[in-house]
RNA sequence: UGGGAUGUCGCCAAGCUGGUUAAGGCACCGGGUUUUGAUCCCGGCAUUCGCAGGUUCGAGUCCUGCCAUCCCAGCCA
């Protein structure tokens, strides 16, 4: 697959244009992408994904994927499984499937290097005592008293370490570089420390693991990696990325290339906060449908495409910013549009009785499964005395430029006929429970010579044919744009939108829809795009979400209007 | 009284070494088509590039000074 046609420029394909250009890295590219598997992909990392591989893809490169397991404190198997599957799902292909872990043999190698350099050495103070000699942020750093040790006490201890002498914290490793760096990152950054963990790879084979900055910069290094494009936040650390490779044996020295992450309007992107989402259930997991994963966007029903198509929209530059959920909800529109076969549901179901139309009489409507695209072919519904219409398509007051069903008014129903008003049937509260209307015989949908034009026209199932299946609307999961701000004191969790998951118990839908497959995406004629859920929609019996409305330029002009 | 970055239309975002009327997308506003108030089509939408000065024949692009926002003080990544 190649996204060249609709990959945008950005300022990352200029400095590879020039270093292609100037011959650099002998013209290759080698990206790759490094999660740590302590989550779930988030929209966040669709962004880097697509970056990352879609430059590999648009510059013959390689794109490597990486996880960056240097923390067995909270990585597991799962994570990685879970991260592997997006990105295939995303439609993506991984040159080399790589670990850090395993190159913690070559990692301590360097590290020996370091020490034996005199750029290295092991300290012995509490991490209490090193945050404190760290200085802060306007205040310079203080020297441990370890950081003079001969260099081969460095090394013996080091290596007793590694050996399993001592106990957890007892010791770090640290580089000597500068106490007085206005870079708190470059004030004797911690390389290792003593952690007797299993770690999922590397099962118990150290208790000494390495750190993220002494890891990345050597991992890309012994990929061969040209371009190692990562987030802002680690702009401070590149001078020590580049420190790393400047003093140890490698002769490959990746560019780091920062860039803004997305973030979006309406949802939190942080692995910390969606965590909190699923530990607290104020979710139902990683994958329910309304979280920012690339599992949950999957299960709502959002397509690879569209996703990969929305980062393209996004772009890649260095300015913080914040993504309007529009712009996603219209992406998987535009690719839905011309995919989903179309079909007719009723979420909020009033009957409809057709007063002169035989008891036993059953038409056949043939019905086009796409406006546009005869390919998809048509489907036979039937049409029968009582149907089945939205609640929201009848108003007995209505306002005006409502041309739905009305007292006195006309509807054609899509497909079939032109109906009448009649009447109205009540219950004990007065709240209307049956429509009575007549249908007009010169109508048949195709065949009309009745030369009647009607403004209106609404979907409606057989009451007879039809059959029932839960749907879930969803909606965005906070009330607020920036529910994390932190503003008037209140935490991201008390901005939950209470709205954000609807369920339609009583929606009636064409029989045809019971063997829908899970994953089978449709439009339900007016109402918007629906795919059977993946978990749950079982043989014969569906579930389905709504992945997003339909544009409601009436809905729109309701809310203006205050209708 | 530290360091690093960013500020171009409501939201993203092009704009290479200064040179005709400041791309494009989303949103929005008009109009047309339409048996989805959908789609599609057509038109509109920044005298101005955070602010103030300066250099220049000419600056969003160079210089100076302000202002605003974001990131950094994990033995996390």
């Amino acid at each position: 697959m190649s996204h060249s046609e609709n990959t945008p420029r950005n300022f990352i394909r200029t400095i590879i244009d020039h270093d292609i250009r100037s011959g650099k890295n002998g013209k290759r590219v080698a990206t790759r992408f490094p999660p740590e598997p302590n989550g779930y992909l988030h929209i966040g990392h669709a962004k880097s994904i697509c970056l990352n591989f879609g430059i590999a893809e648009d510059y013959s490169g390689s794109c490597n994927l990486r996880f960056d397991d240097t923390n067995p404190a909270r990585e597991s198997q799962e994570f990685i499984d879970a991260i592997r599957q997006d990105i295939e799902w995303l439609g993506f292909t991984w040159n080399g499937l790589c670990q850090a872990s395993n190159y913690f043999e070559q990692l301590y190698g360097y590290a020996e290097e370091l020490i034996e350099k005199g750029l290295a050495y092991v300290d012995s103070q509490s991490a209490e005592d090193i945050r404190t000699h760290r200085g802060t942020l306007t205040e310079t750093g203080k020297d441990s008293p370890d950081r003079d040790r001969a260099i081969d006490e460095n090394l013996e201890v080091f290596r007793g370490m590694r050996a399993g002498e001592y106990a957890d914290g007892e010791w770090v490793l640290r580089a000597k570089i500068d106490m007085q760096s206005p870079n708190i990152n470059m004030r004797d950054p911690i390389l290792y420390r003593i952690r007797r963990l299993f770690h999922h790879n590397t099962g118990d084979a150290w208790c000494i693991y390495p750190m993220y900055d002494f890891t990345h910069c050597i991992s890309d290094a012994i990929e061969s990696i040209t371009h190692s494009l990562c987030t802002l936040e680690f702009e401070d650390h590149r001078p020590l990325y580049d420190w790393v490779l400047d003093h140890i044996s490698i002769d490959c020295h990746p560019q780091q290339i920062e860039f803004s992450r997305l973030e979006m309007l309406y949802t939190v992107t942080s692995k910390r906060k969606l965590s909190q989402l699923v530990v607290h259930d104020h979710v139902d997991g990683w994958d329910d449908p309304r979280m920012p994963t690339v599992s949950g966007m999957r299960r709502r029903g959002f397509t690879a495409a569209s996703i990969r198509d929305f980062c393209a929209r996004a772009g890649v530059a260095k300015s913080q910013n914040r993504m309007q959920m529009s712009e996603l909800e219209n992406s998987v529109r535009w690719d839905l549009e011309n995919k989903a076969p179309r079909v007719m549901a009723v979420l909020d179901p009033i009957k409809v009785v057709i007063t002169n139309w035989p008891e036993d009489r059953c038409d056949e409507m043939e019905c086009p499964n796409h406006p546009k695209i005869p390919e998809l072919g048509t489907r036979i519904v039937p049409f029968t005395r009582e149907l089945y219409i939205d609640r929201e398509d009848f108003m007995e007051d209505p306002p005006s430029k409502y041309f739905r069903l009305k007292p006195g008014g006309t509807v054609r129903l899509k497909y079939g006929y032109i109906i009448d008003y009649q009447d109205v049937v009540r219950d004990e509260n007065g709240m209307v429970v049956e429509i009575h209307c007549s249908y007009d015989p010169a109508t048949r949908s195709g065949q009309d010579n009745s030369g009647r034009k009607v403004k209106g026209v609404i979907q409606w199932v057989s009451a007879t044919h039809g059959i029932t299946a839960p749907v879930r609307m969803y909606d965005r999961l906070f009330t607020r744009p920036l529910p994390a701000d932190g503003k008037e004191g209140r935490e991201f969790t008390d901005y939950l939108n209470p709205e954000s998951l609807i369920l339609k118990p009583n929606a009636v839908m064409e029989s045809s829809l019971a063997s829908a497959n899970p994953e089978d995406r449709f439009q339900f004629e007016r109402l918007g795009y629906f795919v059977a859920d993946r978990h749950d929609s079982k043989a014969g019996a569906p579930v389905f979400n709504r992945i997003v409305s339909l544009r409601d330029s009436w809905g729109k002009l309701e809310q203006q209007h205050g209708a």
